[in-house]
DNA sequence: CTTGTAATCGAAATCGTTTTCGTTTTTGAA
DNA sequence: TTCAAAAACGAAAACGATTTCGATTACAAG
């Protein structure tokens, strides 16, 4: 049983294809009555025409692709579920594609989106990702992109981020708040820019409230893993049994460092406070509940595709787009740990 | 700047469509020197065929479609991997949509990627799918589909799966070696085949160590969520102080329970061990690590692409299929909380 | 120098939809 | 009744690749 096409329905009616076209797209030159017929007839044998064929007229696939770092991770799949959501609204469907924070990979799923003529790209850049032509293909083809959570100044289109160095240092001021003084920062790797605004959204509370910033309480996760946050805790317990406080780039960080204190037995929040960023669903159901910055990763995802479905029915129009740098609101999340 | 045509290739080599296209696809009847001629221009101005334009004709999208029941949630999205991983080794891609554990939206969800013509459909069922007749619209269709982790009896098709029964009588005869005697089960909601059989598992470990089988220690999570876990932990420990281990369908009601008696300080695993179910990446950094039993989310994404790969090849061949019921093996991970 | 065969190549139809443009029919006014 | 304008419809040409089948060329044998 294949699907029905236009001259079937044309047959049936004893029409020609070109008035069941028109008929189902509402053109004017076709009668009230032959439109309704049609219609209908359309509506009871459950026919949608063949994007296929339709594509190689309007050059529309209503397909648009999405680029990943990294898939089982909560709040990239959080973004992903609010990209999909919207896009199903408006009929789009998304092609899903995991660069694993790889430079080359990312290269190639580009590549492979472009070939499958994408109608738009939602991209989140990987981080080992240091320069961009690949990035400029795409608007070569003149097609809309929109970078989400992770994004680069040297390509200019839309993208939907939050302001980490403002949630930084909230998340930083919090822990000075509850009197700590001695703040430890385990930051992520030298190129998302991500992890250098936390990390300067970090120095930045120090120096606004007169804390010192001591260098060698600085320590990079190179894959923001949970492992390096229990091995640093680690040491910093060992070298460093001044710091009371340890603010990390994420989440998976915070929770290494957790379970490394828990077994030390050492007192959370009283002896050391733990901070992390993005609240993941796990972040509340640890011991002790971890403090964090909310990123709404689902609305995100939400409105990287409304950005992307602005700018398409911009361009049909003609009109010049101006790109739109739209920062997301990020919430301080108190739970036990600090 | 547009994508390259057939055509473009064969006015700058003075050939006809025909030929470029063929020597593009090894046709006997192309010379060698204008194959060689053709295939080396085509590499160097990076022509693809236009999929779309290709189709039409082939009948071949190479796009899979992925339903799953949850976007962010570990196991899925592990499994999503898997897949995109395999697929991207056969060219494919992989439109992915969620059914959020909703029949109504599987419903939608298949008839979307049947409209879309996608060369096969991988499906993990949702737990309130209640009939198949949807399921059985694609088999209608023709194209492939297989089932992974969750599935239909009543559907004929090849399923990825593991022996959830089996797996959970590991769990729990693991409790009783631990030297648990009084072990509650919480289960999860009546629909998935899995939750039954995980329960089915539990019993009959009690059956085959003589332990009694006592009908008010079942509790049963209906949206399999840390929540309940918590929930029913309070319960168990109020109503029941005798209870000494808590097995649970899955690592999120583990987790939960886990962070009540963490509150409530009962010693883990000595006064109340407890066990999970899936091995999530998370089950291995709460405090104590979560006692679970593995299952092999991206490996099981491999095989259910492999599974439709091999099922299309048959297609083609013209080769009567045989559907493949494949079990994957789970292993036993033993942490601190048994 | 024919003639038959094998090796190459290309014209054209096809997939299903969209859209331009021309044709037919209807309508209303003169 | 006649005729122009408006309304309704359809033929046909795209879109780009695939594939059938016919046409051309090359080559060897007679």
């Amino acid at each position: 049983m294949r699907n029905l096409t236009l001259k079937d329905i044309a047959i049936a009616l004893d029409l020609s294809i070109t008035t069941v076209s028109k008929a189902l797209k509402d053109y004017p030159d076709v009668s009230a009555k032959t439109k309704a017929k049609v219609k209908k007839y359309a509506q009871e044998v459950n026919f949608t025409p063949n994007t296929y064929a339709a594509y190689l007229r309007t050059q529309e696939s209503k397909i648009i692709g999405v680029i990943i770092p990294r898939l089982n991770h909560y709040f990239f799949s959080s973004v992903l579920k609010g990209i999909m959501k919207a896009a199903e609204m408006e009929g789009y469907m998304v092609i899903v594609l995991n660069s694993e924070e790889s430079y080359e990979l990312e290269k190639k799923q580009i590549n492979r989106l472009l070939k499958q003529n994408v109608d738009g790209i939602l991209l989140s850049i990987a981080d080992s990702t240091h320069d961009t032509t690949h990035i400029n293909n795409i608007s070569k083809q003149n097609i809309p992109l929109v970078f989400f959570d992770k994004y680069s100044k040297l390509s200019e289109c839309s993208s939907i981020i939050i302001n980490d160095q403002n949630a930084a240092f909230t998340a930083v001021e919090h822990l000075i708040k509850r009197g700590k003084k001695n703040i430890a920062h385990l930051r992520g790797p030298l190129l998302p820019q991500n992890s250098i605004d936390r990390f300067l959204g970090y120095r930045k509370a120090l120096e606004q409230y007169g804390l010192p910033y001591r260098k060698e309480w600085i320590f990079t996760c190179q894959d923001i893993s949970s492992d390096e946050g229990y091995a640093y805790a680690k040491y910093i317990l060992e070298k460093y049994p001044e710091i009371d406080a340890i603010f990390a780039v994420a989440d998976m960080p915070a929770i290494g460092a957790i379970k490394y204190l828990n077994e030390q037995k050492v007192a959370i929040p009283e002896q050391i406070a733990v901070m992390g960023f993005s609240n993941w669903e796990i972040s509340g159901l640890i011991t002790p509940a971890l403090s964090t910055m909310n990123q709404p990763g689902e609305s995100m995802g939400r409105m990287a595709f409304e950005l992307f479905f602005e700018e398409l029915q911009l361009r049909k129009k003609g009109i010049e787009i101006k790109h739109q740098i739209v920062e997301v609101d990020t919430t301080l999340v108190v739970r036990d740990s600090t």
